[in-house]
Parts: C-alpha cells; structure tokens; sequence
RNA sequence: GUCCCCAUCGUCUAGUCUGGUCUAGGACAAGAGCUUUUCAAGCUCUCGGCACCGGUUCAAAUCCGGUUGGGGACGCCA
C-alpha cells in the first residue's frame, strides 16, 4: 500500500509551495488507495510555536487535504538517539565535542540538555543513484558530502536523520517533496543503507518561483495559505490553480474538480519546470469557481467577509441575501469584492463615490427623479420587467437617451458607477428604499 | 566556487518517452470588435513561442553532445 507523508516545521506558515507539495502527496494517496500521513517535524525546539502548527493544520484542512495518521518529531527524540547509538556501535558514527562557536543557550532557561557529545555519521566515498519518478535516474558522487551530523549537541537530531528514522518507522515509501531536497537525497540514502532500511521512492516536485523568477517571497506574491483565504479565495480554486502549477489533466482541460484530479492524477505526469506563480491566472479559476458555485454554498463562504465589513445581513430574508448573491454571482474576482460592491443592498448609509458623483449627478435631477419614483409608487406589478417599461417609458416622454438617466438613477441608489444592471438593483432594493434614496437628492 | 536540476508564446501548459499527423494546440494576461445600462461576464478575432550551436536521420520541438541562461543545494535550520 502507498504510504506517503506531509512533513511541515511549525516555525512558519504553511505557504504557496508547502501546500502544494502536501496537493501532490494527498493527491497521490487518494489515486492509489494509500494512506497520507502527516509528520509536524518540530525538533528545532526554540522556533517552533504552537501558533504555527495550529495555522498549518487549519490550512490543510481548509483545502479538503485530511490526513489519516499524524505524529510529532519532538516526541521521538528516544527512538533518533537509540537509532543513532546503534550506528555508534557499529562503527558507521563518531561521537565529537561541540564546536566552539555555538554561543546561544543562555537567553532562555529551556534549553533541553547542555552540551553533550555530538553524534555524526561516516560518509563513505561512493557513487549513490537513483531513479526519481519525475527526474529519471539521478547519481551523486558522496565526495562532496561531508560526515553528517545526527545528533546534535543539544541532544536533537538533525532533518535529515530524523527524515529517514521516522519515514522507515512510519513505512513511508513514495517521498514526494521539493526539489530543493535533491541533493539532500544522496544523504538520506546512505543513511537508509547504513541503517538496512529499504529506501522509498522519489519524487521531486520543481518549485514555484515569485513573479521576479526567484524564490516565492512576500515581496512578489502573498506566501501564507491563510492570506489567501482572507484575500477571498475559494480553497477549491487555489487547489485547482496549484495543480495546475507543475500538472495537467490534458485535453486543454483548466478547471478540474479534486474527484476529477484523483482519477486522472499520475505523478509521472508532473512537470520537471519550475512554474512562476501567477496572480492573473489564480483570480482567473477564483472567479470561474465562484461563478459555478452554488449560491446557497456561496453566501455562507461570504458571510466572514460581510462581517468584516461590518455588514448586518442578519436583518434581512435569506431569500434576499441570496438574491443579491446572485446578482453579482458572475463578477466576482475574489469574495472580498462582494461586501465592497454590495453594501448599498444592505445599509443605507453607504459611500457615494466622489468621481462617480461628480461624473453623472452634475446637474439637477430633481424632475426626473420625482417623476420616476411617483410612478414607481403606483407600478403594479413591481417586477424587473415593468420597472423597466416603466423607466423607458418616462424616457420617451423627457426626450431622453437612456444612458443620460440611467447612470445618475444609478449613482443615487448605490453610489457607485459600476454593478449589476439597474432594473434589477432597482428591484430588489424595493419601491421604499428607491423612493427614499432618489428623493433625497430632490431639491426642494 | 563545487555539486545537482531545468529549458515550448510575457505567464501556466499540450506535444517530447514511442521522431513524420506540429508552417506547434489551449488557457491567463494584453490589444481589437460584438453586445450594451455602467463595471464585469460572454462570444469573435489579433498579438506572441520550440534559448543557441552542432550531430544523428529521408525527416527533430521531439534523440545525442556542447554552449548559454535560469533555479536549487552545499548548517550541530527544516
């Protein structure tokens, strides 16, 4: 059975290219029926935080990646230590003193244990291969490669012999990561035959670069998982985008539901480019996912959003709120957009933007405005269409072009120049709120 | 510096394994148009690419070598 792990360091966020890599392993685990263990590999005791680890497993969970097994590194120290004394033993490790230059410890008390022996492996001379599913056959000349250290002298082992204890107790034996981790591979391996673990296969995953080529920073792209959900992203869209990002399901296909990927993923069909992260494209699926959505679902994931815009819509009908949803349903970029676009259909005293104001309500409309809204008052039945007869009716009787009303009705009832089409907004705003909302701008 | 990985439109990619069907297909972005009640959306069109040089071959985006370019790794961080 497959067996395949997520190993996230709680001493940051969970970013763009860590979820991905937990994407591609999830991913594989579904297709081939195997398990998705995740290890929280906390053994640099002073930079892990809790904070970290409680964001990081939000974020999986968020965007449907759940796991069926889960350990923690700082509860094994025993097993890396009995590990490493048995290399000791047998003659593959040293013990060495501390180097000198290790002056931290005293700020903080916590410290596990003071300086002790540090235990560190042999690197033998030899040439270490091996295939990777992505890459092919990849070899390394262990000449380059110093002794390593196992055990450090505060007692903790070091990644990557605490990677290749807890994979071969954990039976991991598809290791899908960044390919940041190539040459840390080698390593690893001479550690799985010194230790006579079988060794796993590879998969190295290409890394996402930032809009400037290089590595994925804050400066060109917001990193965290979390950000992007509080920007307003679907976590069905920001899986879809990053596996799209390395994957294709062919066919010219670009959104692809997750039940759909797991039938067609294969990770021999992972890309060996590095892909730049793009911001277009990502708002691009964002806007097709909230487009599709359904509207029940879709208010429900907006509700945050309102609320964070101080937008009370608890005062209004279900119906209403879901109406409204669905009016800007096929314009949305991101759902943070919604409460910005929205407000007017939920509070009153909503800004009228200057430009707006000052663009399409520069002479007098009082006339006008009076005219329409006695009407509108008497118009039964009060549906999209007749207010629209309505509208276009009062037009041919002022001589008028519809752009040159429709534009200021517009900003007086939301303040804004842009939304969805006026008959509508006039509709669902109701006789009262319209009436209210033109006359004040009738000068008496 | 040493080692490793990579190389198709600005970006993401299909095609590369199994050379011919590729005067290289799609998507995003950009530009134009249609529609029109604004902004979007939608539809149509346009722009734009096999990094370079050699080799193999009747035939190369596809195979081989080199060059250049980009990325990554060289911690008692993970």
């Amino acid at each position: 059975m497959v067996r395949v792990r997520f190993a996230p360091s709680p001493t940051g966020f969970l970013h763009i290219g860590g979820s991905r890599t937990a994407l591609f392993n999830w991913l594989y685990a579904r297709a081939k029926g195997g398990k998705f263990i995740l290890r929280i590999e906390d053994t640099d005791v002073k930079r892990s935080r809790p904070e970290y680890l409680e964001e990081i497993l939000d974020s999986l969970s968020w965007m449907g990646f759940d796991w069926d097994e889960i350990y923690y590194q700082s509860k094994r120290f025993d097993i890396y230590r009995e590990i490493a004394e048995r290399l000791l033993q047998e003659g593959k490790a040293y013990r060495a003193s501390p180097s000198g230059t290790d002056a931290e410890g005293e700020e903080d008390g916590t410290e596990i244990e003071k300086k002790q022996d540090a235990i560190i492996f042999k690197v033998a001379q030899q040439k270490v291969v091996f295939n990777d599913l992505i890459h092919g056959e990849i070899s390394f000349d262990t000449g380059v490669i110093k002794d390593q250290v196992l055990i450090k002298s505060d007692g903790t082992p070091t990644y990557n012999f605490a990677c290749v204890v807890d994979d071969a107790a954990m039976n991991i034996n598809h290791v899908i990561r960044g390919d940041d981790h190539i040459s840390n591979t080698p390593k690893q391996i001479l550690l799985y035959q010194a230790l006579n673990f079988s060794v796993p296969e590879y998969a190295h995953l290409p890394l996402i670069l930032g809009s400037d080529g290089g590595r994925l920073s804050k400066r060109t792209g917001a990193t965290a998982i979390s950000d992007y959900r509080r920007m307003g992203y679907l976590a069905e869209a920001l899986v879809n985008y990053l596996l799209l990002l390395g994957w294709s399901p062919g066919g010219n296909q670009e959104i692809i539901g997750i039940r759909d990927a797991i039938k067609k993923f294969d990770i021999k069909n992972a890309n060996k480019t590095a892909a730049t992260f793009d911001m277009d494209k990502l708002n691009w699926i964002n806007s097709q996912y909230i487009k599709i959505a359904d509207t029940l679902d879709l208010s429900a994931a907006l509700e945050p959003f309102l609320k964070e815009q101080g937008l009370d819509v608890s005062k209004f009908s279900k119906d209403y709120l879901l109406s409204v949803v669905k009016l800007f349903q096929g314009r949305l970029g991101t759902l943070k957009d919604f409460p910005a676009w929205a407000d007017f259909f939920f509070k009153d005293d909503f800004v009228v933007d200057p430009q707006a104001k000052e663009k399409y309500l520069t002479r007098d409309f009082s006339r006008e405005f009076k005219l329409f809204v006695d009407r509108l008052q008497a118009l039964e039945p009060f549906d999209i269409v007749t207010i629209e007869q309505c509208f276009r009716g009062l037009l041919v009787e002022l001589g008028l072009q519809s752009r040159e009303l429709i534009h200021p009705v517009r900003v007086a009832l939301t303040g804004k120049t842009i939304g969805p089409g006026l008959f509508e907004v006039i509709y669902y705003l109701g006789k009262e709120r319209v009436g209210r909302r033109l006359t004040a701008w009738v000068k008496q």
